[in-house]
DNA sequence: GTAGGACTTCGAGTGCGGTCGAAGGCAAGC
DNA sequence: GCTTGCCTTCGACCGCACTCGAAGTCCTAC
C-alpha cells in the first residue's frame, strides 16, 4: 500500500520534514493517489483545510468510485504551493485569482505576472517591517525589562 | 497650537515619514500633549483603532476638562512600540500581557524577557518562511507564467 | 454481520483584529 | 446663536481563514 509506505516514510523521518516543495513532492510521492489524510500529514494542513481549499475552488480534486478524495501528484503540488503562499500572508482570494487565471489558460500570463509582483512587494515590505520589530525586541531583551515606551 | 505645527511638519516632510521610533518620537513631539487625530496622524492608526487599543487595556490615555484624549509622550512612545509589535504580527493578547506586566512593576522582567524571547523566536520562523516563498515567488516569475504546481 | 474508523457533505460557529454607526457633547467661527 | 466638525461612549458588525459538528456512507477487521 503505497499511502502506508508514504506514512511510514513521516513518521519514520527523523525530527522535522524538511520543508515542503514541489521538486520534493515529485520526489517524495511514490504514490500516484493519495487520500486526505495523507496529504494532511504531509502538508501539515488539517483535513477540514484542505476540504476548505477545494471548496472554494483553490484546487480540483478527484474522486473515486465511493465518492473519496484522490490527490495526485500534480494537486498535491498545488497544495505545497498554496500553503507557500499563504506562510507569506497571501490572500486567499488572490491565490484564488491566481489559479482562476492558470485555469484561463496562457493568455492570462501577464495578469499572473503581475500579480506575484505585487505579493512580492508586500512580501519585502513585511519583511522590512519584521526586521525593524526584531531590532526593538532586541533592544528590549538586551536593556532587559527596562519600562520605557511599554 | 503645538497641535498644528505637528500637523504642518506631518504634512510638509517630503514623501513618507521616516519609520517611527520610540526615539524619534522624543525628538518630534515638540507638544507634551496630543489629541487623538495627531496620534492617528503620526502612527497611521486610526482614531478607532486607537481608541480600541485603549479600550483593550494597552495604552492609558488622560482625558482633558473636557473629557477628551491627551496623549502625553510616555502614551505616544508606548503607542509606536504596541505598533511596531503589531506589525510584526504579535497576537494582541501577548502585548497586553506584556503591559500587564509593565504594570506590575520591576518583579515581572523574567517573564517580561520570557515573552518577547518567544516573540523573537516566531518572528524568525516567519522572516523563514516569508524568505522561503519569496523564493518560490521569485523562481515563479522568473519562469513567468509556468502552470505548474498551480 | 457487525463494530470501528476514516471518509463524505453541509452549514454553522470561532477567534482575531479591527471597523463602523448612532447619539450626543463641546468649542470655534461666521 | 447656529452650523461645522472633531470629539465622546457604547455596542454591533465585518472579513478573514479556518474549524467544528451532525448525519450519513463506505471499507476493513474480527
Amino acid at each position: 500500500m503505497t499511502t502506508e509506505r508514504l506514512r511510514d516514510l513521516i513518521e519514520t523521518t527523523p525530527g522535522e520534514l524538511p520543508p515542503l516543495t514541489v521538486e520534493l513532492v515529485r520526489d517524495l510521492d511514490i504514490a500516484e493517489h493519495l487520500a486526505i489524510a495523507d496529504v494532511a500529514a504531509l502538508t501539515g494542513l488539517s483535513a477540514h483545510t484542505l476540504r476548505y481549499y477545494e471548496r472554494i475552488g483553490l484546487v480540483d480534486v478527484a474522486r473515486d468510485a465511493s465518492g473519496r478524495r484522490v490527490y495526485d501528484r500534480d494537486a498535491v503540488g498545488r497544495v505545497v504551493f498554496i500553503t507557500r503562499l499563504r506562510d507569506s500572508d497571501m490572500p486567499i482570494a488572490s491565490i484564488a485569482r491566481y489559479v482562476e487565471l492558470v485555469k484561463q489558460g496562457p493568455d492570462t500570463e501577464a495578469e499572473r505576472l503581475a500579480l506575484l509582483e505585487a505579493h512580492r512587494a508586500d512580501m519585502l515590505v513585511r519583511l522590512r517591517d519584521l526586521q525593524a520589530a526584531l531590532a526593538v525586541v532586541d533592544y528590549k531583551i538586551t536593556t532587559y525589562g527596562g519600562a520605557c515606551g511599554g
